[in-house]
DNA sequence: CTTGGTGCAAAAACTTTGCAAGAAT
DNA sequence: ATTCTTGCAAAGTTTTTGCACCAAG
């Protein structure tokens, strides 16, 4: 229930925030959208919420850990559902499909380097990117 | 000599770029700029050039491979000149200092996650953002 | 009721582009 | 002389904010 979530996150249940909510737990192909993508969908639905709502209500998702923003190469945000783990990304260069990995080896040595540089690590990510099966040349 | 690297890239030698490329290679503490910091240090210099023409001096350099262009969290771009090999980033969320790495077993790692899923690999940024060493809770 | 959320439009931040004038080869 | 560059201002993108109105608890 995503009233649920929201409660949680001390949000009160509105409309907006279930419905954008519903539409990133509905991404079956790529969990991975932006939020000018939310907004498309949204009016696609025939909903009337407005783009800055849906930057505000992302952004509030974020801050209470509903959801992680991602910089990808190009500059704008893109927004995922949070599941808990962490994982890492590979992007298509050509059609945008985002693939998710894990890797514990790579988990591992990125601790470790950062334990040797002195930092106290916060957040990491890695981004591959390359041509996906579907877009690679024959 | 900066002359050389221009005329290698195809690129006439300008005092823009001559000035830019400078400021690029002159980065002691931190190799990593982005194009406002770059016009300020152009303008505590006295030269008397557009933001305009540092996006397109960056830019231009970047599509020579003199500099590499990387997307931190927060947004904007920020250019590093190329020193050939590949290296990583790790950031400090406080101060914002860069510093590098590289692991050659991430990077094998990397190969390894790209075949098994079909992925040809074009490109990788690995980011890891804590506190640095200065900026640690005591 | 009272607090917080929404929509709209306007602003902000970052980056790119059109164009006339100027510089490099 | 020709071609490429520059500076400026204007436009483009993406994201944030101010404010009056509306809705949830």
């Amino acid at each position: 229930m995503e009233t649920h979530d929201l409660r949680n996150a001390g949000l009160k249940v509105t409309l907006p925030r279930v419905k954008i909510l519903q539409i990133l737990e509905n991404q079956a192909t790529d969990r991975h959208l932006t939020a000018e993508q939310v907004y498309k969908i949204l009016l696609s639905e025939d909903e009337e919420i407005g783009l800055a709502t849906v930057y505000r209500v992302l952004t509030q998702f974020e801050a209470a850990g509903l959801v992680t923003r991602h910089h990808f190469e190009g500059g704008n945000s893109v927004f995922e559902l949070s599941d808990g783990d962490h994982h890492d990304h590979i992007m298509c260069v050509k059609c945008g499909k985002v693939d998710e990995f894990s890797d514990n080896v790579i988990e591992a040595q990125q601790k470790q380097i950062a334990q040797r540089l002195g930092y106290e690590l916060t957040a990491h990510g890695l981004y591959l990117y390359g041509f996906c099966p579907d877009c690679r040349k024959p």
